[in-house]
RNA sequence: GGAGAGGUCGCCUAGAGGCCUAGGGCGCCGCACUGGAAAUGCGGUAUGGGGCAACCCAUCGAGGGUUCGAAUCCCUCCCUCUCCGCCA
């Protein structure tokens, strides 16, 4: 991923700022400038003398064919003349490469600059948009208890691995023995609710919302990953299966977003929206010790995501709508929740513009993020080369991409166990499960 | 996994060291002809980079090599197809 060098050219003053807003190195704007100048002298002289060389091998050509000796000595004065000129490239394409490199590497580390309209600041400057639902208290009045002592008409909610015990829906002591800490798994109405989960996500966003499902391979190669920047950026976040030199997913973006990498869309080809489910795998390197408790941070976890492909110009909308297309999931499962526009140096080096869900979880008293809304516009677009013609015979440019979250499953099933749980240790059923559950009620066996 | 055949412009194909500055066909766009269309004719039809421009450079699956010169010869890798083996 990298900001455009002709953008750079055109107004630094707006790449640099972008950086600063970020906490990031402003200084490499002023070096990626200098390098890219000095790459144009040097690919002057290189374009020019390969096209000496390219003229003097012709009139080779040319005087053999017209009779001369090929060991001649009008042929040997050519030959010389074009050894020279090769001799020149070599040196200059030696050159070229390394100024290549160094402006390569400058341009990775240019974060994409945050849209106008995100504040800037650290995580303290983020802005709650909008907050849904009823934010259920930890201590809750026992119904139809209302003359009894207030110590003890209050029942306590139970953070959701306690919930998930009493169910026998989780077996994370069997997961960490099969195959590691931190791999879930999940029992009888758990592995349902997440069949049902991912059902209900996809459905919705294929029937109603009009994306076009994708099932994408778990693994993808080097090129892949370097195209949504997991290498070398986030290379130790994932798994890696070195003897075929593949890659697990750490979301479905990375196989998606891929799917058009090195494409040109036709005019009338955008938008293209894409809603995927994957498991995902992540390391959690350098997480150990947050969050080890029940599923709220796992290294296999599941997910839908949707990907989008968009014009320039309706990338902004359409970060919007995505955002109420996650929005929309959590109302119908009855889950509180509140939107964040996350600040400049809180959001992400490549996203330019990014909103999280985080839904209520009463059993922790905690906020749980299950999902990340981001566009990157053609920032993500640049390093994979996807682009589009904004009319028929057009000349092609970059398309915007974003990315969100629709859902993340764990902290969802945390979210439910917690917000739907009884005295009894049962758990209510959200309704757009129910049918695939096959019960409107969860309840402890005897 | 084994054996064989291949990867050239949006698609099909020619191409076998210099006439490739990649030809032809299809498709597409424009123009002409037409009342309008079909047919026909003429022209144009890749991507990236550099240059005010004329134009130049790079790219024939990818990367190296040989050569004054590589789509073409050599090496490595990737992918596709056919057959065989194995297999949910």
């Amino acid at each position: 991923m990298s900001v455009g060098l002709q953008r750079l050219r055109e107004e630094p003053e707006v790449i640099r700022k972008g950086a600063l807003d970020k906490g990031e190195d402003a200084t490499l704007v002023d070096a990626a400038l200098a390098l890219d100048a000095r790459r144009r002298v040097l690919l002057g002289e290189a374009d020019a003398r390969k096209a000496e060389r390219n003229t003097v091998s012709r009139q080779i050509g040319e005087a053999i064919k017209g009779g001369a000796a090929a060991g001649g000595p009008e042929v040997a004065a050519l030959r010389a003349a074009s050894v020279a000129a090769g001799e020149r490239i070599s040196a200059l394409d030696v050159e070229i490469g390394r100024v290549d490199a160094e402006l390569e590497d400058a341009l990775l580390r240019i974060p994409n600059p945050a849209d106008p309209d995100v504040p800037v600041g650290d995580a303290d400057s983020n802005v709650t948009v909008r907050t849904w639902g009823e934010l259920l208290p930890r201590l809750q009045p026992v119904a139809g208890e209302v003359g009894a002592d207030a110590s003890t008409a209050t029942w306590e909610r139970r953070p959701h691995w306690d919930v998930a015990e009493r169910l026998r829906i989780f077996e994370l002591e069997r997961g960490a023995k099969i195959a590691g800490s931190g791999f879930p798994v999940y029992r009888g109405a758990g592995a349902g609710l997440q069949r049902a989960l991912i059902d209900f996500f996809l459905t919705v966003h294929i029937r109603e919302n009009g994306f076009t499902e994708i099932w994408p391979p778990a693994v993808v190669n080097a090129a892949s990953a370097r195209g949504t920047g997991q290498i070398p950026d986030k290379e130790d976040q994932m798994y890696v299966a070195t003897r075929d030199e593949l890659y697990l997913v750490p979301t479905a973006e990375v196989p998606v977003t891929n799917l058009h990498r090195d494409e040109i869309f036709e005019a009338d080809e955008l938008p293209v929206r894409y809603a995927a489910y994957s498991p995902c795998f992540r390391r959690e390197a350098g997480a150990a010790g947050k969050d080890t408790r029940g599923i709220l941070r796992v290294h296999q976890f599941d997910k839908v995501e949707m990907v989008l492909f968009e014009k320039p110009d309706a990338s902004a909308e359409a970060l919007e709508w995505m955002v109420g297309r996650a929005e929309d999931l959590l109302r119908r499962l009855g889950l509180a929740y509140r939107v964040l526009l996350m600040a400049t140096r809180d959001m992400g080096f490549v996203q330019a513009k990014k909103y999280d869900l985080e839904v209520w979880a009463p059993g922790v008293e905690r906020w749980l993020e299950v999902s990340s809304c981001s566009n990157f516009r053609d920032y993500q677009a640049r390093r994979m080369a996807i682009r589009h013609r904004s009319a028929p015979g057009a000349r092609p440019e970059l398309v915007h991409t974003l990315n969100g979250s629709g859902l993340a499953l764990p902290r969802v099933v945390a979210a439910i166990l917690e917000t739907y749980q009884d005295p009894d240790g049962s758990v209510r059923v959200p309704g757009p499960l129910q049918a695939s559950l096959g019960t409107d009620v969860l309840r402890p066996p005897a």
